[in-house]
DNA sequence: TGATCATGCAGAAACGTGTCTGTCAACGCG
DNA sequence: CGCGTTGACAGACACGTTTCTGCATGATCA
């Protein structure tokens, strides 16, 4: 009854094994792990007794082991395909928080967990961990890692359409061009005569989609495209990219910016060049950050719904993983949310907020 | 030579063993484990040929039978201790994001990768991932997670000092009493006559002692107190906070907000009350973000370094891990940066950047 | 009462790797 | 020429779990 007793084998005194928990239960290791499990067929008494004498022991079941037998780990990788050094790009960071917490929650809520992976990392690093699944963040067909963990077979879901022609398992995106269309429309309809555009130099598909869309809208309205572009990964570029483009000769007279910071650094180089917002100049923004609601003036926010994303591309990946025939489509469009605030109307706002593409309230 | 040859047992046909590493090299399974892991005795010739091989083949070790095997699986936990419902508080996010790409960096650079864990979850998840060790992020002693993970002989590193008496292994914290302290006194410093603090209810200690340094020093200069608590977690109650402390009969003439969002709410504020800044208000808030850096006017912030934080602590806890008697101190202080911008100075600014307390550039 | 069957549980085989022990040949040396 | 030594490799075991198979025991029924 000494309850330092172990396995015949000195393992680890702080471990209690399901041998030890077997012994001191006095049963069999089986009946250990079917009481434990709910798995076979014990009388209640049984497994109850199982269950306290295991709490008394502060069993754990050993995950490696489990994962061995099993082949599931419960986990799930989490990766960002990187730019420069740095494993994430400094723009996404309030997409990225926002995203990752959504996809924790949701992992968490079915049992899995959430490993980060800079999709530009160490092989080892990668063969190290034993995955479920992955979830990439605006996947690159130049990817070595992501490849290979397709031909692997592990289920891939990827936020943001797959580039090239990599083949995952699915993937969750809002739509970038109907989203920058239903922007430019929102400005035009405000008084916009030329509206110009802050993108980045990085070639990932939503400053692709979105550049591309800005640029079709232009030819169809006959519009002379007025924009610049800057490594989004650099926060001061920014800032320099905003006042260079309110610099030119033909400047617009109606912005929006692509990422993040753009807002705040639009609204600095307007003050620069006594430009009243939105008198003279119409903003808009991509953020999910709620500053914007506090600045003066508020700016009008495109919101990608991260969370919502997270959240969805999660669900997915499990779903494969556990090869349930869920009813969810493998490609999934979220949509996106104009927040209007005063920075893009010329008159007092009517709504405070209202959905880009559809009348009708969410 | 059929390339699709397994073992004997008919295991999955994507994957190859280290078996068939051996059956295809003509060795034996010692010989290509010791071949590749750089173990044993082996001429280079040998080496080769098995590397070879196994590259071929497309050999990926498992990492849970390795796991298994060494009792080392190269995952570390990120804890957040949650206050709501929510994985982790809204207004930690730029402070969150950037201390765990910081991790992120420092653990890939070892070896290690990161899990993301809320404290507060299912206990079967956290029994279900195998950690070598654990950094928390501002733990309570109530955390019975963390408790656990301390009572099973785990390595466990905070960001933030232990509150109670919770054993950890090391912490590394910034001093938060001296950051206030330099605040106040800088505050002072620019002719403030009273100054207010934005404060939050929740009891984590970064809030506790940011409080209890305000109250002390207000106590030591013979100043009333005056601030205004709210749930941090809420944005939009911070908003309403600080409209609040400028509403207030002994309204301050300078101000300094805990929380990332304080500054863009307090100057909204400020707006609406007609007090120009800092002519009328001194404003200085800590935070990560470089909005501030652009607002209309610049805000003050107090950064506390996350990013050297998130660094310290992945060095500590695979310090503790490998068991490498390195020479760190188990205790680390880590010093904020006082970022002075227009918001906390009556007169043009002289410096752009200086350290709080060390007069002596960093 | 003996055959059938469901029930409750034990034994043992994997999962795939790292590593301890042991074997066999070659070689140097007295 | 015999013996100890060393290099190069093979065999076997253990890590801790899950699960398949199978053996008892008692109940049910012809």
């Amino acid at each position: 009854m000494s309850r330092a007793e172990t396995s015949r084998r000195g393992s680890r005194p702080g471990r209690a094994g399901i041998r030890d928990v077997a012994a001191a239960a006095g049963v069999s290791i089986t009946t250990v792990s079917d009481a434990l499990n709910g798995k076979g067929r014990l009388p209640d008494a049984t497994r109850r007794h199982v269950r306290e004498v295991a709490d008394r022991l502060g069993y754990r079941p050993s995950a490696a082991a489990r994962t061995l037998r099993t082949g599931k780990s419960g986990l799930i990788g989490l990766t960002v395909t990187t730019y420069g050094d740095e494993p994430f790009t400094f723009t996404e960071f309030a997409y990225f928080a926002e995203m990752a917490r959504a996809a924790t929650s949701a992992a968490l809520a079915r049992g899995y967990a959430l490993v980060i992976l800079p999709a530009t990392s160490r092989h080892d690093v990668w063969s190290n961990v034993a995955l479920d699944g992955t979830v990439v963040i605006d996947p690159s067909d130049q990817d070595p890692v992501v490849s290979e963990l397709v031909r692997q077979g592990l289920p891939v879901v990827s936020d943001g359409r797959p580039a090239g022609s990599l083949p995952v398992t699915a993937w969750v995106d809002n739509d970038h061009e109907a989203a920058v269309l239903g922007i430019l429309d929102h400005l035009a309809d405000a008084g916009a005569r030329r509206i110009g555009l802050l993108t980045g130099t990085t070639t990932d598909t939503y400053t692709h989609l979105s550049t591309t869309a800005y640029l079709r809208w232009c030819e169809r309205v006959g519009q002379d495209p007025v924009y610049e572009a800057y490594p989004a990964h650099d926060p001061c570029a920014g800032a320099v990219a905003a006042d260079r483009l309110l610099a030119r000769p033909d400047r617009p007279d109606a912005v929006y910016g692509l990422f993040d910071p753009n807002g705040t650094d639009l609204l600095a180089a307007a003050r620069r060049y006594g430009l009243r917002v939105p008198d003279d100049l119409l903003l808009v923004c991509c953020s999910e950050s709620t500053v914007y609601a506090h600045t003066e003036p508020p700016i009008t926010t495109l919101s990608l719904k991260p969370r919502r994303i997270g959240t969805a591309v999660v669900q997915l990946l499990i779903d494969a993983i556990e090869g349930a025939d869920s009813d969810r489509p493998v490609e999934q469009v979220i949509p996106t949310e104009l927040i209007v605030r005063t920075s893009s109307q010329r008159r007092p706002p009517r709504t405070t907020v209202s959905p880009p593409r559809s009348p009708e309230k969410t």
